[in-house]
DNA sequence: GATGAATGAGTCTTCATTCAT
DNA sequence: GATGAATGAAGACTCATTCAT
């Protein structure tokens, strides 16, 4: 092959795309992206057929980003309490870490640009989470809460104590505890 | 230009553009406004000088109406719980009930659209639950959180229940139960 | 009506457009096209909601006028031979006269961009003289020849014709009787 | 860069060419072309120059193709209606038999892409034809019609009788011979 | 005040051509 | 020579906003 498509490439336009859709939202012109990305404006197609494509391929790929972040170093053995901590953990120090990214994948599931597709390869890695908290709640451990509504909740919960992480970085692992602590509350017997 | 005289006219825009921006996002074009709104394309610009200050007019519209939704037949003398109560209640039927404002206020909350005016005319209907709240964390009725975070996270979990009771419209009930009670384990005292 | 749309801005378009379109082709841009009909890019799209219904209405428009030079002071009561010989002359006349007209009509006849209506449209203005073809053939004035390929034909010779007085102005009268005599041969009995 | 090697690529380039430029017109991209021919994009340039080389270079080849099968079986020493009615046959028969050919010829006869020196070279083959229409002027078999108009009349005839040939097939022959009579009829004396 | 035509900068995307590999 | 990624100038069309009527 004469100059293989390059894959330094493509990673600089995902993120030069993940930039300017945080700030200036979805709607932002793909020449700002490329221009960032130092490509030309016709080489983003040629990485990205059209800009719905670049809005999914960017949102599988934070999702992956976002689960490995969350996966590493999961304690399988550890009770429920305890993996789910692991999670809330991860997940808020991740979306703190990477504001830019957080608000791009708040934007994307909110639009209409995503297809099933994308959906349902968002939340593949995910699957493990989901399947430890049916456990949990058919061993009595949490309050009898449909599945989804579960990850709903924790999902919401997050992204509250995130945005109080982020806007007071002095009590963020306060902010975080807090969090996570309330969320437990909510959903734990007893 | 003072405020023109035909205050139908402005609320048909309010109203065009809220169904507008719930069908097709905030970057829908103001001709599609004026155009369901039965009005000229200029005239929608004698009652809002541009489409940020639409998009912000809107967000306080939307916000009051709300506000009065949440406070009709407000339980001063009840207990805490039932207070809230009744502010989860009132909050997550409007929701149900108005699901293009809710949609719409969703967005504006999103967007960088809102100026810091806006965001605090929109939270001064809310102030007398935020006094509520102060009031039950000192009388050690709730958990000591922070009156912000636990505002924001009223906010958050009755969006999760809308959302469920949108989705699910034969276990509505259920759902804001639920979601209530999750709530309320979250912040109350032992 | 507030600043109605103008028969003459329209007709300006159209006339520019004549004009690109056949110096540079069906593929002009249009902000060539708005250019020279001095109005602002947007402009030609309150006129024509796409360049493919300009080509369309353009296509229309021509036929008409050339329908116009070709049926007036026609001899209905003439030889069929006087009436063919009217229309023969008045179509070269026409399309020596106009020749961006002119060259534009092939273009677009030749084009795929022509809609089913526009064709039926054009030829609207033609069905006299497909009668009168029909009748003469019956009367044994002409050949026995399928009205369609009798009128293909004459299309083809005038065509013909037209092309040599354009490129020998001096000779354009015999060519023009040249070309009608041969037409005549073709087609007349005996 | 000198002709590079490989004729069958050069081949394939023009062939592909000819169905690309039939189906969508002379303005569909380069790399249709190198698609269909099975090259790189960059390929078809070392072959022609660039679009307009291309466009030229097809234009002769095809009328070259043409020439051969207008004279194999040429019957020098026939009646000069007998000659003439050989060229109409396979003209006619070629044009049905190869459509692309065909359409595309005629496309590129109209564009303004063609050099003059492709216009010459063009019709280089055709010269015996002409060298016999003046031929019978001379001999009072035809009539006295320059001999330009007289070919650019069997051009403009036979491409008619050819439209008509492959829109009803079943009466192919039928406007074959049509067609011929009635150009006969023009161009002959008496 | 109301209207809607006029404006033109801005957007996504295409494509002939170049050139690094 | 062959390849196909890279380029960037167009091009069709949109839309917030202005302003003549």
């Amino acid at each position: 092959l004469a100059r293989p498509r390059s894959d330094d490439k493509r990673k600089a336009i995902l993120s030069a795309a993940t930039q300017i859709f945080a700030e200036r939202g979805l709607s932002a012109p793909t020449s700002a992206i490329s221009n960032l990305a130092g490509v030309a404006e016709g080489t983003l197609f040629t990485y990205f057929e059209n800009k719905d494509v670049l809005l999914n391929d960017l949102y599988q790929e934070i999702k992956v980003e976002l689960a490995d972040a969350m996966m590493t170093g999961f304690p399988r053995k550890k009770s429920v309490r305890a993996r789910l901590r692991h999670i809330w953990n991860c997940y808020t120090a991740w979306g703190v870490a990477h504001p830019a990214q957080h608000k791009v994948l708040s934007q994307l599931q909110l639009s209409d640009n995503l297809t099933s597709e994308s959906q349902k390869a968002g939340s593949a890695p995910f699957i493990e989470i989901q399947a430890m908290a049916e456990d949990a709640v058919k061993q009595r451990i949490l309050e009898d809460i449909p599945q989804e509504f579960l990850s709903a909740t924790m999902e919401a919960s997050a992204q509250t104590s995130m945005a109080f992480m982020t806007t007071h970085p002095k009590s963020s692992s306060k902010f975080q505890a807090l969090g996570f602590d309330m969320f437990w509350r909510a959903i734990s017997k007893k």
